[in-house]
DNA sequence: ATATCAATTGAACAGATATTCAAATATTCA
DNA sequence: TGAATATTTGAATATCTGTTCAATTGATAT
């Protein structure tokens, strides 16, 4: 190869790699990006998520459905609320969990039409 | 509260629970979402995905772009292969990879909407 | 053939994370 | 106040995962 075709090749490569670059989201989105799919990509979490697709329902009852411990269903419950994908209601002793967003359900579904194909 | 009060309370949920229960997909479905989820769940991968919105970029070129190594781009873009996230063509050397897929698009977009808010 | 460049692979290490168990909080009711 | 129930919290552990570095494979050109 000659060296001004390789110079050509070099700079072709440089403008397409340059405009990739201005088009990329700061740092800090792609940060925050990872880190909301991080909370999608458990299989607990999912669960609950699920288990929460229609109705509300309370800690235990989470726990039954997913053959957990109502420990462990409070501990990502935690995670789930810091994401803002679930709210909660407290009413006596019990504490309900809802969806807290429509995100939640179409993400779920997008995911679930992946895997179907 | 009564005995009776508490028989009803109690048969209440358990209805409820049998609902939501029954309407719950199997493990293994979602526990292949959760994997799904998963591959999205890593800055690194993110930033891949992100910079092949537009166009196919060889494993050097996105390197450059991430800041990153070619060994660690490679072993990151093992795992969108496996997920069927990018698809790949080889030009002598060089190896392209481009999204295989609008799910991705649609993913990342319905997750930037969600942290927007 | 061999030198060169691009990409992949494997092993090892470091950091993150989900569950468990025990203890603590919160709320209601007697 | 004290007992009972629901949930939360903290610490410990065991597992998983991403990066690094070195070695290897694949492809081209001299």
């Amino acid at each position: 190869m000659a060296a001004d075709e390789l110079q050509t090749q070099e700079q072709t490569e440089s403008e397409a790699l340059a405009h990739t670059r201005e088009s990329l989201p700061d740092d800090e989105v792609l940060y925050d990006l990872a880190e909301l799919f991080k909370v999608f990509g458990d299989t607990t979490r999912v669960k609950i998520l699920y288990a929460l697709f229609e109705n509300e329902l309370c800690v235990n009852d989470i726990a039954l459905c997913l053959n957990s411990t109502p420990s462990a269903v409070s501990h990502q419950l935690r995670i789930l609320k810091s994401s803002k994908l679930v709210r909660f209601r407290r009413e006596g002793k019990t504490v309900f969990y809802a969806l807290d967003d429509d995100h939640v359900r179409s993400m779920i579904a997008l995911g679930l039409d992946h895997i179907a194909e």
